[in-house]
This record gives structure tokens, C-alpha cells and sequence, in this order.
DNA sequence: ATTGAAACAATCAAAAA
DNA sequence: TTTTTGATTGTTTCAAT
């Protein structure tokens, strides 16, 4: 079953504008708002709506550092633990196996280089399976989003 | 003008479920809705919720590619352009100036290797200013959020 | 920050496209 | 199967405290 051009804008509306209610929707794009109800809630059900989120000012949080790290492993056999690591540190925000020199993308967001630093010498190479990282530091950030380039007819 | 534990929790409970009512939020942390309204109006007024979105799964809408693009600028008087090109590129969808070997990291979700091809050989090479890329593609995610770890007293 | 009233939005069932 | 209508329920908002 595939994506009509209302799924479309009802999903790119809501990338933009999370807690719009139904009935804007409704009457933005001419239906009613049992109709908006339904589409979101199939949506949901079928697992390409997952969740609704707020964007925070990191910095204004705390969050003033941002890192990307790459992290080669050794030992194949402790990537299980490594994995769940990742999952246990909410500082980690995203982790990618990638192709390329390492063989993990990690990025981080923390609150100085002390944390940064307890993170990479304790909490990565503390892992059995970390080899060699190496860090980029980010300077400033020009573009962060979550929106998807999804073109509705 | 600092966070109390009350914010901190409202901002904890939105980041996991955007579209919580104010009165569900009320009863949870055992104050009144307009409390609730009140803590949220002010901490989007001070730019700290910066705004409400969803989480999509990127590969059931046709992005399944995913990847992070290492670039790095030769003449740097060209930058404005560069960047306007990142912003205008929906694919992009971050960009940070970080330390290291490239200038800029950029990920990238496309519809697959044609596209990519396209972004890297018209989109970024196109552009004055940039020289070398290095393109680490994504094999699989283990994790990604928007999340903080805030700690709420 | 709370209360209570008014305005508004979401949901459900029935029915129609 | 999906949408609309209209009634009901629940939520947000506003003024007063």
C-alpha cells in the first residue's frame, strides 16, 4: 500500500509543526478532521510515523559541545556490548556502522571537554572491542534537521 | 533565569512523546494544566523548545541511504555559496564546520546510489569551493535521537 | 499556581460516497 | 474502504483569585 499525496502533506506538515491539531490539518487540506485522525493513525500503525518529538537548544540546555567520533573495533566478539554501551549513554545520540576508514559514527553532545574526554577514554576505550577513535569537534552548526525531501503531487 | 526540575521533566516527557496533552503532563507531575501550558509557553518563548516534529522511518518513505559526507573547502571566499547550496538542498540534512581532516561534515539521506552520485559529483563538486570529499555510507543504525540526557533532581 | 467557565478540539457511531 | 456528519467527551484557555 503506498503513500498518497494527503499522507504527503499531512507528514510534511507535521514535520514542521508536530502538535498541529487535526483540525488545522482538516481544513488546510480540505478534508475533515476524522479523515486527518485516521490517515495520522494508519500512519502510525504502520510504523512510518514513529513518534512525535520537540527540537531543544542544546546549548541553552548545556549542551555546548557536539562531536562526531569514529570508532574502530578489534575484537568482533565484544560488539554486543560495545552496542549496548551506545544505548546506555544518552550522550550518545546517534551511532552508524559505516563504511570507510572506522567502523562506527558516533555522534555525541555533551557539556564540555571534561565530559568529552570521561567519554572517550573511559566509556569507549573502557569497551574491550574499541580500538582507535578519532574525534571531530564541531564548530558550528550551519543545518540539523529531521525533515525528509518527500515531494506530495 | 534557570530550568527547575518541573521543566526539565516537561521538556524529558515532550522529547519522548511530542503530542502529550497538558493535562496528561498536569496529572503525571501533580499540578494544574495551565501550570503545564505556562512552563511550555515560556520555554518556547526563550527559544530552549525550539519547535514540535515527528521521527520518520527514512526507509519506508524511499530514503535508504543514508551517509555522512566529508567536505573540504579550497577558496574560501566561496563559502556563502556553499552553505546556501547545503540549505537549499533538502537531502542535507546537517551540516557542521568541525576539526580534522575535512572542513565540513555533512549527512545526507537519499533514495540510493544515483542520487548520492549526484549530490557528490553535480551538487558538491559543482560548487567553487569545494575540493576533496570523503563519503562514509551508512550500513545500519543502532542508534539515533534527538534526545538529551537532562536530569530532572 | 489554582479554580472554574467558556471555547475549542478529538473521538465515536452512523451513514454515505 | 475511506470520508463525512453530528453528538459526546475531553482539552485548552482565560479571567479571577
Amino acid at each position: 500500500m503506498v503513500l498518497d499525496s494527503l499522507d504527503l502533506k499531512i507528514i510534511q506538515a507535521l514535520s514542521q509543526q508536530g502538535r498541529a491539531t487535526w483540525s488545522e490539518l482538516a481544513e488546510r487540506f480540505e478534508v475533515s478532521s476524522p479523515a486527518i485522525a485516521d490517515r495520522v493513525r494508519r500512519l502510525e500503525k504502520r510504523g512510518i510515523l514513529q513518534g512525535y518529538t520537540i527540537r531543544l537548544d542544546a546549548p541553552q540546555l548545556g549542551y555546548d559541545l557536539t562531536a562526531f567520533i569514529s570508532v574502530s573495533l578489534e575484537k568482533t566478539e565484544h560488539r554486543p556490548a560495545f552496542l549496548a554501551y551506545v544505548e546506555s549513554t544518552a550522550e550518545i545520540q546517534e551511532c552508524h556502522h559505516v563504511t570507510g576508514s572506522g567502523d562506527y559514527l558516533l555522534k555525541v553532545r555533551c557539556r564540555n571537554t571534561a565530559q568529552l574526554e570521561q567519554i572517550i577514554s573511559h566509556g569507549l576505550k573502557g569497551q574491550a572491542s574499541v580500538g582507535q577513535t578519532h574525534t571531530a569537534i564541531v564548530l558550528s552548526t550551519a543545518k540539523e534537521t529531521l525533515n525528509l525531501p518527500l515531494t506530495p503531487d
